[in-house]
Order: structure tokens, then sequence, then C-alpha cells
DNA sequence: AGATAATATTGACCATGGTCAATATATAAA
DNA sequence: TTTATATATTGACCATGGTCAATATTATCT
């Protein structure tokens, strides 16, 4: 049985999110490091260590919390109706997600947990946004043959690709979402070119 | 302009790759360190980053061999007609990208270059995949309102997307060449269902 | 309150990738 | 061949993430 968490965990746990927020506000998620944020924490260098995982699993529990918001964002308007709509409520998630290289990086290395017991925040996250592409694709199928589910799956590859190209010095004519687009409408509305 | 290379530099540089392939043959491309493979081969840890930008670098110029390879023995065979025989046609350069779950970091993150310059091996390897899978889309095209090019992108995509979930502690009830087919059926013949 | 067990914190220490001024070697020019 | 210039190599040193036995604190039991 596990017992409830002294109060001084948590606020030591408190004390180090505030601080790589901190750090991260000052020098980006690639650029934070970890003794810089246990100094501003004032905090042992072991206590990081007890608290997270490592320095990816702190950035996992950040990023992951950035994510969750977008999330939440793109969610509170009204279900978007076709590839324009889609891509346009999922903008604040994706540029989140590119916001950084390093970031990105974190999220695809993190979005499938390789444990179940290390299900974190950016796996979370990716249930999530499956969820919710597949209730409004169920809401407005643009396709009757294929479920709903698996449309949502097809949406987040292209996405993810879209958003790789992004960081790719060749391929840069176009932009994240007129890529995604191509890739929707061929997805979405097949014989219809 | 640029001299030709002097020839010591080519021997220190085979000499640095068969030490590589030789720490990666006994500890895994994850588990082979920079200072065995300078202890290997004989040769100072700056001379290592003399002809190598980093530790990845290397990395990619080894994992980059092996894709070609695969790449190589995929074209060898006659022209794949249908999801099933793309699958099949692709799988030995499906089973190299996920042999660790290391090299399919590395791939993703090598996949697009930053700057033109800087094109490595793992680079190129995408370029040739796209080519070679429009060139058999475009021998048997599965649908006639999407270009060849675009429909082999998608396939790049469900491919990342089916691989990455194979390291997934959830979704593996599924196959990663199952959980493909299932991408590709809806991909390549819509309304069929 | 005092004794005991569980949990949290500490900081010296380690592992590993990476840097760079100094040195050695190879090539080109005289 | 000698000299000058470009190129390659060296290894001590650094930066950063991460470990763990020792210590301190908190919660629980009597």
């Amino acid at each position: 049985m596990a017992r409830k968490p002294q109060k001084r965990t948590l606020q030591t746990r408190e004390k180090l999110l505030d601080a790589a927020r901190a750090a991260v506000a000052e020098h980006g998620f690639e650029g934070a490091r970890v003794d810089d944020i246990v100094a501003r924490a004032g905090v042992a260098k072991g206590t990081f260590f007890a608290h997270f995982r490592d320095k990816d699993a702190l950035m996992d529990v950040l990023i992951g919390a950035q994510l969750a918001a977008a999330m939440e964002a793109a969610q509170s308007g009204p279900v978007p109706r076709g590839a324009k709509e889609l891509i346009a409520a999922l903008a604040p998630v994706h540029d989140v997600m590119t916001c950084e290289r390093y970031v990105f990086d974190i999220i695809l290395r993190y979005s499938g947990a390789a444990g179940i017991e290390q299900i974190g925040p950016i796996a979370m996250f990716f249930g999530q946004y499956i969820n919710a592409v597949a209730r409004w694709l169920g809401a407005h199928p643009p396709r009757a043959d294929v479920d709903p589910g698996l449309m949502a799956e097809g949406v987040q590859a292209f996405a993810v690709q879209a958003m790789a190209l992004t960081f790719c010095a060749l391929h840069q004519e176009q932009s994240r979402d007129a890529r995604l687009r191509r890739y929707l409408d061929a997805w979405f509305a097949p014989g219809a070119g």
C-alpha cells in the first residue's frame, strides 16, 4: 500500500517545477540545465532525480501540460467539419508541438510509453488527440468505409509527417498546414480529385 | 578550393568506422561508446570529432549504410502490387528501422536535414524510400485521383506511425505489418470496405 | 512524549559526450 | 631540398546528466 505523499514532497516538487518553468522561459526547453533548475529551487541535485526519473521526464511533465492546455483550447470551440476546419482547430496544438525542434523530438519519443506504468503526460495527450479527432470525424464522417478511430490515426500520422518536414531544409516551399491539407484532402475525400 | 583529402585521412576514417562497427556488433548502437571506439581504432578522442560532428553523425553513417543496403534488397525483386506486396517488399527496410528503439529515434531525427549542406545518409535514404514507393505506385496505381508522390508520402507517414507503435506498451495486440496493412487498405482502396 | 520505521534530502562522485590550443605530419612552392 | 602553408592528430580538460551511501526529516505506534 502506498502511503499518501508528505506535504514536503509536494512542496519540493512544486519548487522544482516552478524553477524549471523559469529556466525554460529564459533558455528554452533545450537550453534548460538541471544544475540551474536545482539552484533556482534551492535544492540538491539528487533531489531532482528523486522526483523525476531523468531530465526528459521533467520535460514530459512541462510539455505535456502545454499540450493538454492547447488540446483543451482546441476542444472549446465548435466541432470542426472538413479538412480545413480540422486543421484550423488543431493549429494551436501543432504550434506547441513545433515550437522547438527538441520539443518535437521529445514528444515523438514519449508519444508511446514503453511500459504501462510509465504512461506520462505526453502519452496521455496523444490519447486525447486521437479521441478528440475521432469524435469530430464521427460527428461529420468524411468517409463511410473507414471507422473514425482509424481515420483519426491517419490524421495523426499525416500531422506528424507534416510537422517533421517543418524542420527539414528541403520541402520548405509549403507550410505545415498547407502540406497537411493536401494529405487530408486525399485521406478524407478519395475520388474527389 | 578544397584540396583532395590526404590518404591518411581516409585511413583514419576507415579505422574509426571499422572500430565503430565492431563496437556496435558487441554492444548495439545505443551501447556503443566513443571512448571504446577510439580505443579500438588506436586513435585519440579528438580525432573522432575531427571526422564526425558528434556521435550521432557517426550513427547516421552506420545506420544509413544498413538502410541503403536494405533498400537495395527491396528494389531487387519484382515491382510489388497492392498493399500486401508493398508491405512485404518494404519489410527488410522496416526491420532495420525498428531493430533498436534508439535507432528508430536517430532515424526520425535525421530524416530531414536541418541544412542543405548536412544531408546525410539517413536523409538520403528517405529520399530513396519515397522515390521507390512512388515508382512502384506509379506502375500499378491503386488510386487515380492522387499522384504517386503524394501517395508515397502517405505510405511513409503510415509506416512511421506503425513502427512507432511497435515501441508502445499499449497497441501491441497488432503487429507492425498488420497495422500498416489496415492503414494502406484505407489509403489505397477507398470505398472498398 | 519517546521509539521505530518509512520517506526525503544531500552532495561528493561518476560516466559520457564534446572542446581546443598545442603539436605533428603531409603537401605545395621556391 | 628547403621552406611555407594547409591539414590532421593529440590528450588534458570541460559540461552536463545521472548515482548512491550517508544523513535528516516526517509519520506511525505504544
